[in-house]
Formats: structure tokens, sequence, C-alpha cells
DNA sequence: TGAAGTGTTATAGTTCATCTATAACAACTG
DNA sequence: CAGTTGTTATAGATGAACTATAACACTTCA
């Protein structure tokens, strides 16, 4: 499994690691049951500390996307379907902005005004 | 207008503010030539310091919403309309999250994702 | 023309989230 | 039992966010 993360960018590093892994649970490259690597390995392999990485895992986990336990690590979770099928609204959403030339902030902004709106 | 922030959120403060500017013209209440009120009006009112109100003015016009001069204030931007335009989007997503238990990070991360991806 | 209103810039300091580093602990696996 | 993994604890460094104050430049309007 791949994770990216920009250094550079503004957006925390746990932040960057959560919103990766939704994205790949969104595009059903995480599937429920499929095992999120080590937290001590991911750590590693980016570069940072073991705990911006567990800071991300228990975000995850927070929102019901995986379910961690001692010993055995972090499992993607049922709750990955959802993230699945909201994936084509998403994506829709997010086209239609780019051509009406909203930028990604303010749609995002858009969408959590939508969510406490509604 | 009325603005409106909570001081105990994550969410930077001139976040919260230009969130609310955003929220505010995708529903109709701001249209282009509206005039957004003067930042130490507003920084007084939500007792914040005059930068804090200006950096949430600043993202806004980075972003094409409002356009702002010297004497003359914050005037909002025709851009407006196309954030008005994505409005029922947005709620519609923000629905179908809400009725898949898919929480407003999560799907904000979501469309944050799709927008870099498309 | 001058006064008032507005965003802009500059400087400086405080606070707090983020990130790091290290270590020990507890539950699970084989 | 030994190894793997998440959990908790402690401590420190860095930088973003926020505040406070002041001066400046452009616009409007009397």
């Amino acid at each position: 499994m791949l994770l990216r993360i920009d250094p550079a960018s503004s957006q925390p590093l746990y932040d960057q690691i959560a919103d990766d892994v939704r994205r790949q649970a969104s595009a059903g490259t995480l599937r429920a049951g499929d095992r999120l690597p080590p937290a001590r390995e991911v750590a590693e392999a980016l570069d940072v500390n073991l705990h911006t990485v567990l800071k991300a895992y228990q975000l995850l986990r927070d929102e019901g996307l995986v379910e961690m336990r001692r010993g055995r690590g972090a499992v993607v979770s049922a709750h990955a379907a959802a993230l699945a099928a909201l994936r084509d609204d998403a994506l829709a959403l997010a086209a239609r902005a780019r051509e009406l030339g909203v930028g990604v902030e303010a749609v995002a902004a858009l969408v959590r005004a939508a969510a406490e709106e509604s």
C-alpha cells in the first residue's frame, strides 16, 4: 500500500495520511477486511514520527473507517463501502466546481457548510 | 450581515469567517456587488483582531470571491454566482453522506481528493 | 481641500497545535 | 516465550495562529 504526503503542505501530516486512506477506500483500492500497514512501518517509509501516523489511524477509527487492536493492527471496516458509494457524486461535484472555476478549498468549505445545514 | 464563529473550534478563526462568507454567497444571501462589512467592524463584533478578519478577506480575494481596495472595502464579485450554482449539488452530497453515516470531515476530504483527481 | 473611512504593511509578542524523540506497557500472534 | 502491534507517558522544538499597536496609502465625501 502506497501513501503519499507533502511535507510542504499546510495541511497537517496526520490529516494528509488520513485523507489518503479515505481516498483509497472511496476508490475501492482499500476494502473491508484489508489491513493498513503497521504504523511503525508507515512512519519509517514516510520519514515521519510514529505518533503522527497513529494520530491519523485514530482519526480514521473515530469515524469508523478502521478498527484497531493491539498486536493485530488496523483493519478497514465495512464503513469503506459507504465512502465508495459517495465517490461518483464527489467526483461529479468536483468536476462541476472545476468547470465553474471554484477552487478546492471553496468547494470543500461548501460541502462542510452543507453538511451542517442539512 | 451576520457572521458567526466558534472560538472553541479547532478550525482557524479566519477559516471560519471565510467559510461563513462562502456559505452566504452559495445561499444567495450575498450577491455580486454586495459589500462586506469593514474588517474593523467585524473584528469588534466578533471580538477578534483586525488581522484575523483581514486574513479571511484576503483568502476570499485570492479565490476571486471578493475584490478589495483601500478606502472602498471588500465587494463580492461575480464569482458568487458560481458558488450558488454548486449549492444544490453540495447539499445533495451532504444529505447522501449523512444517510450513509459518513461524517463531515470524511466527505469534505473526499471532495478534496476528487478535486485533485479530476 | 481636509477629514473620515478603508485596506495594507510593519513590528513584536503570546499561545497552542503539530511534530519529534524516547521509552515503557499491554494485547495479540505464532 | 518471542515478536509484532497499538497504547500511553513524558518532554522538547518549531511554527502557525492570534493579539496588540502603530503608521501608511488610497478612496470617498462634505
